[in-house]
DNA sequence: TGTACATCAGTGAACGCGCGTTCACTGATGTAC
DNA sequence: TGTACATCAGTGAACGCGCGTTCACTGATGTAC
């Protein structure tokens, strides 16, 4: 059954199982969670025999972490898509779009936010994952040292201090949501309404913090 | 071999099963972290076989749940214990003693800290778990409402962004230092450097968002 | 254009493993009389 | 003070389960000639 979408070229070889163990692995994560993520699932939902996996992926740490490398990627697009809706673009305006994109992102992705930043699930010295995650670390960075009127935010200590105080309200307000911890009387709501209300509630906090710029 | 510490009665008996096996818990979640944490290696430590904890313990949901429920009434007590040591308890000291009191803890317990916030493996509906993180969070909120000069920081919109931006920076903070975010060139200090470097930067972080206060 | 051959992705049966659960039991403890 | 008995925490063997791994294999593909 060769289909033009995943690349399948024979009822044999796959064309694409990479790829498709990816997709997989994702929906496992989604259904099951971290705790029922196992490989012979993902294979059984890539509609290959749970032998195959291992031409692709020496073991569930290694997929687990090219599918956060993915989504690292996924997660800088997201901040640079919030930046770029911008009509009027000044450097505050710029790291707070960055700020809820980042938060945004979260939102959407659950799983995979949670995956990210799971360092006993990963490989944390894989190579492929510090080069993806570095730079969604630097959007952020670049846009602080933008606002400051600095080349590179990095280079003093106030600078250095703001990232980390920016970065840890954008990452623990996204950890607490998700957790559902900002949620007391909201319970009732809808899925669209949930997502409203917390864009709301993030752009005041990130416009309130914006007031130390 | 009855022993004054455990309580243990009788080689048969163990007299205090329920603590030693929280105790081991913690112990396999140090040393093998959540994915690799089970009923029977918990029993294994506690020196009993593998049917007893059943006795006390529904399931490993319900023992990491209960777990969770002691660490939150101890992040309180670090979070006052900080807030104690204050000489000059004016209440934007005490707001920044508290959070650097939230974020000591995580340092000091990250693998306590980790499981306290995995939605996925506690039982969240649970009623003592509710009833002791509840506790932790006001303390944080009426440090803030202590600030801001009014009787509680949830009572209108403004104290509640308050509320979120703080605990977020305080929550992210954490979580970023352990997953070793922010350590860009400390990877040779030892320990004890890393602590103190830690709470150089969670201080200076701190000192930057009492600016808006 | 056709044929032989090397490559290697995917198969499917078999394996050992540790897990949680069950269950008949053992034996220490507290209480009633 | 002693004895009978109910209770129940802890035992240990047995169970089925799904996991990751191994391995001889199958069959599609690309290439050399």
């Amino acid at each position: 059954m060769p289909t033009a979408k995943t690349g399948r070229k024979s009822a044999y070889h796959h064309g694409d199982l990479r790829t498709a163990l990816l997709d997989a692995a994702e929906g496992v994560l989604v259904d099951k969670g971290v705790a029922g993520f196992t490989l012979r699932e993902c294979a059984r939902r890539a509609g290959v025999s749970h032998a195959a996996p291992k031409h692709h992926f020496r073991d569930v740490r290694h997929l687990l972490t090219v599918l956060a490398t993915l989504a690292f990627k996924r997660l800088n697009v997201s901040m640079q898509f919030h930046r770029d809706q911008l009509a009027n673009p000044d450097p505050k305006s710029v790291l707070q779009a960055i700020g809820e994109g980042y938060i945004a992102y979260a939102a959407d992705n659950p799983h995979l936010f949670n995956l990210m930043f799971d360092w006993q699930l990963l490989d944390r010295e894989d190579l492929d994952l510090k080069a993806h995650s570095q730079p969604a670390f630097m959007t952020l960075a670049s846009a602080i040292a933008e606002v400051k009127g600095i080349p590179e935010a990095m280079s003093d200590d106030a600078g250095r201090v703001d990232v980390v105080l920016v970065w840890s309200v954008v990452h623990g307000f996204s950890q607490l949501f998700l957790l559902g911890n900002f949620e007391i009387g909201q319970s009732g709501d809808s899925e669209a309404d949930r997502q409203a209300w917390m864009r709301s509630l993030s752009h005041q906090m990130m416009t309130r913090l914006m007031g130390l710029f």
